[in-house]
DNA sequence: AACGAGTTTGAAAACGTTGTCAGACTTGGC
DNA sequence: GCCAAGTCTGACAACGTTTTCAAACTCGTT
């Protein structure tokens, strides 16, 4: 249903009309807003009661315009509802609060020249910052794109003037995912991957085989199956690799995404969690907590990178803010695993 | 970890300097860029390769100051994580890609003093549209701001000028969801409320007690219960209504945030779905049909809404796109209720 | 009373565009 | 060839700020 009626009204009180209210100059009305140079006691109250009788905002833009400056950082996520990288935008949020800078929000969808074009866009509206979420830009692209204004790059590790990149080593998750199987006596441990173009899918699969490696086991290529990191991927691997007639006593999902989709699988198919197969997966969504059972995964402190770009970001702006540190990945042993 | 080097830098190309290279005078590069009055071939090509070379953007400040139009849209969601708010935002992500119209988005937590400064900061950004996701501000409080530009609310209905709303029945879809279970044969029916500041909640709820009364029930206080449209709300008030003795076959939960909740005490506590208890969510959000086992709840076209409110937005703002149509809301049957 | 050294102030020049206006070219008809 | 009617084109004034720069005030000293 919609509803709603027409008009078109739009004043625009200036810095001119301000001054002529208060019976100062442009100048002076600048310099009680700016708060640059001391004024007298009585044109400041003068022009403070005009802004408000008036309800004069400055126009943000012709300030822009003059400084240089746009006070906005631009964020290029991958796609705007994925709990995981609202979860990061969510933490850069909190710490650009107070800092007055808004932010601008593209999406790239995984596409290098989606991705690329958005942030052209960013530039064009001169964002005095960037905030690039993974995604499949090349090194050299994202170094070019950081002569415009300062980027800070999560998920991925950049070397380049002006860039500063907050990452984890994924390997090392994945080998804490996988030893936690191990430990817990599980030997045929399937793995559902994630796109095999994406660095940190990549990163988790060797873990998971320096986990087995370890304890003299090579990865069997019949347990591991290729999945998206969205549920739908989870939910066409688990459903070959049952299939498959594979056998197996635990799985290590790519991402808690992919974890949920196999779930589903697993239960419709009457495969039980964690009594008949053990089950983790990786990032520790907000809702992991809140599946039947519990998923046991590997905890990325999503939140705090998004904290931590936003302090990176304000501090190469020349905002110092207090200095953050960022917690480690860590597993968290919930109920979809199970001692063999 | 974190990684980076430092640099500064910021060339700033100006029509000025294209004009120069090309041996024209600005109006004709204006002219070349806007398309607006025809120039002669050699000087457009001359033009267009001067831009090419010295990779000239226009400064989207300078333009917006001398048009009075800034090219922006401002999104004032409650959350930025709620699946519920970004499914929306992505619809009207979609509705405005190729707009030219780029987004800010700021969250205002369910706090009218926040939304309000908020969208003051919207404002004062010169947004050429505004569109609030439901929220707590009141009607004339939209009005009022309705005045700076147009402004499309949804999941709320405000007759105002320059305002549109696009909305459901909440009521309907609480009594679509109440009446599904009567049909399966329920009738000791418990209901899990949300927010009772929320007017959405307080419809669903409504819903839920016409369908009740149709059948010459009264709604058993003892069966209601608060939660707060959160995840952790259904927990709380499932553990409270289990802990309560009191009897009931099935659970409507206000919205499928709530549901997970309530569904994870369920799990935990012995208690089957749906064998032993049904389970009605409201919303339909992307992830509910892979809970274990998939969950039946009113849908909400959600992306469709944002798409749709984008399209209310760029026509109120002169861009007439093709127009569409609303889907209803629609009760989806999965697995988790079942006939008694 | 006159002199500086400070302090406040206002006029005017940016910032990078767009769009008006009028001048300088084309045409083509005679 | 000449003139009117079209085309293109360039100068320049906006748009609403901030920020020089220098003028106009203060005072406290002599």
């Amino acid at each position: 249903m919609v509803s709603g009626k027409e008009m078109a009204e739009r004043q625009t009180v200036t810095v001119l009309d301000v001054a002529r209210e208060a019976g100062v100059s442009v100048s002076t009305v600048s310099r009680i807003i700016n708060g640059t140079v001391k004024v007298s006691e009585d044109k400041r109250l003068a022009v403070e009661e005009a802004i408000r009788r008036l309800e004069f905002k400055p126009n943000l833009f012709a300030r822009s315009l003059k400084k240089g400056t746009t006070m906005t950082i631009g964020v290029l996520t991958q796609d705007i509802e994925s709990p995981f990288f609202t979860r990061v935008m969510s933490g850069i949020e909190d710490g650009l609060l107070g800092s007055g800078y808004a932010l601008i929000i593209v999406s790239g969808h995984w596409d290098a020249a989606e991705e690329a074009e958005r942030i052209r866009l960013l530039i064009a509206r001169r964002v005095d910052g960037l905030a690039i979420l993974t995604g499949h830009l090349s090194d050299t692209q994202i170094a070019e794109f950081a002569r415009s204004q300062p980027i800070v790059v999560t998920g991925r590790r950049i070397d380049a003037p002006n860039v500063r990149s907050v990452f984890f080593s994924h390997e090392e998750g994945g080998y804490l995912a996988t030893r936690h199987l191990i430990t817990l006596g599980h030997r045929k441990i399937a793995f559902i991957a994630g796109p095999p173009d994406h660095a940190d899918a990549v990163s988790r699969f060797e873990g998971y085989r320096r986990a087995l490696a370890e304890v003299g086991l090579a990865s069997d290529p019949s347990l591991v199956v290729q999945g998206d990191f969205y549920e739908n991927g989870g939910v066409f691997a688990m459903n070959r690799l049952l299939d498959s007639g594979a056998q197996f006593s635990a799985i290590f999902a790519a991402n808690d995404q992919t974890a949920l989709g196999a779930r589903m699988v697993l239960s419709r198919r009457g495969v039980r969690v964690p009594d008949d197969v053990s089950l983790v997966g990786f990032d520790d969504l907000p809702t992991s907590a809140y599946l039947t059972p519990p998923l046991t995964t590997v905890r990325q402190p999503l939140f705090e990178v998004g904290q931590f770009s936003a302090s990176l970001l304000l501090e190469m702006l020349g905002n110092p803010r207090k200095t953050l540190t960022l917690p480690p990945l860590e597993l968290v042993v919930r109920e979809t695993t199970r001692r063999i």
